[in-house]
DNA sequence: CGGAAGATCCACT
DNA sequence: GTGGATCTTCCGA
C-alpha cells in the first residue's frame, strides 16, 4: 500500500482498542476545494462503548447525538464540546457496538499554511499549535459537524495507510480528561507516538 | 423545566 | 495554576 491509499472500512471493524494503535502515523487527509491538508496521527484515545463509563456510549445510552456513534465502524463520529470545540472520532467495531476511537492530535504534513490559518494562528507555529489536542485538531482540517456520520475511506475526509508505527514505537497511558469515569479514567487506552512533539501532552506513565 | 457538567483551549496571574 | 467562553445533553424535580 501506498501512504496515500485509504484504509478500508474492515480495519475499523474490531475492537477500539485494536484501532487506537493502529491508527498511530497514518495520514488523516481533509480535502476542502481540491485542496489537501494532511496530518500524521500521533495520539488517540480508545473508548470501548456501553462498559465505559467515559464513552458517550455508557450504559448504552442512544441520543441524536451519538447516532452515528452506533454505527457500523468506518465512518466518523463528530461532536461539539463545550459549546465550542469539535472532537473527532472514527467509529470501531461493529454495528450498536458504541465504540470509538478519538483522535487526539496531528503532526502537519502538507497543507500547514491552511491549517495554521484556520487555527488563527499567525507566522511560524509552535509544535503542536496546529493540532496538539482534539479541538485543534478540528479546527485545523475544518471539521464540523457536517462530516458526522461521513465515511473515512472516501470522500472529503479520509484515513491513510501513511506511516503505521511499531509497537515500541507507541507510548500507552491513562485517558486525558476524563478523570469522572472512575476506574475507567485509569484504564490503559492513550496512545501516543514517543517523543513526538506534537502530542497534546506528555504521557503519564502507568 | 432548571441546573450542572462536559473526551477543550486560551489568556491571564 | 485558574477561570471564562459557550451550548448541547442529561438527569432530577
Amino acid at each position: 500500500m501506498a501512504p496515500f491509499d485509504p484504509l478500508p472500512p474492515e480495519f475499523y471493524r474490531r475492537p477500539a482498542e485494536a484501532v487506537a494503535p493502529a491508527l498511530i502515523g497514518r495520514y488523516l487527509v481533509r480535502r476542502i476545494g481540491g485542496r489537501r491538508r494532511v496530518l500524521k496521527i500521533v495520539e488517540t484515545e480508545a473508548y470501548l462503548g456501553a462498559s465505559d463509563r467515559a464513552s458517550h456510549a455508557w450504559g448504552d445510552r442512544r441520543t441524536a447525538r451519538t447516532q452515528a456513534l452506533f454505527r457500523d465502524g468506518g465512518v466518523a463520529y463528530v461532536y461539539l464540546i463545550y459549546g465550542l470545540h469539535h472532537m473527532l472520532n472514527a467509529v470501531t467495531g461493529g454495528a450498536d457496538d458504541g465504540s470509538a476511537v478519538l483522535l487526539r492530535a496531528g503532526e502537519p504534513i502538507a497543507g500547514g499554511r491552511r491549517m495554521a490559518r484556520a487555527r488563527g494562528l499567525v507566522g511560524a507555529p509552535a509544535p503542536g499549535a496546529v493540532a496538539g489536542g482534539p479541538g485543534k485538531l478540528c479546527a485545523a482540517l475544518s471539521i464540523g459537524l457536517d462530516l458526522n456520520g461521513a465515511t473515512l475511506h472516501r470522500g472529503p475526509l479520509t484515513v491513510c495507510e501513511g506511516e503505521p508505527a511499531s509497537p515500541a514505537a507507541i507510548e500507552i497511558g491513562a485517558r486525558v480528561g476524563v478523570d469522572y469515569a472512575g476506574a475507567a479514567a485509569r484504564w490503559p487506552l492513550r496512545f501516543a507516538l514517543r517523543d513526538n512533539a506534537h502530542v497534546s501532552r506528555p504521557a503519564v506513565v502507568t
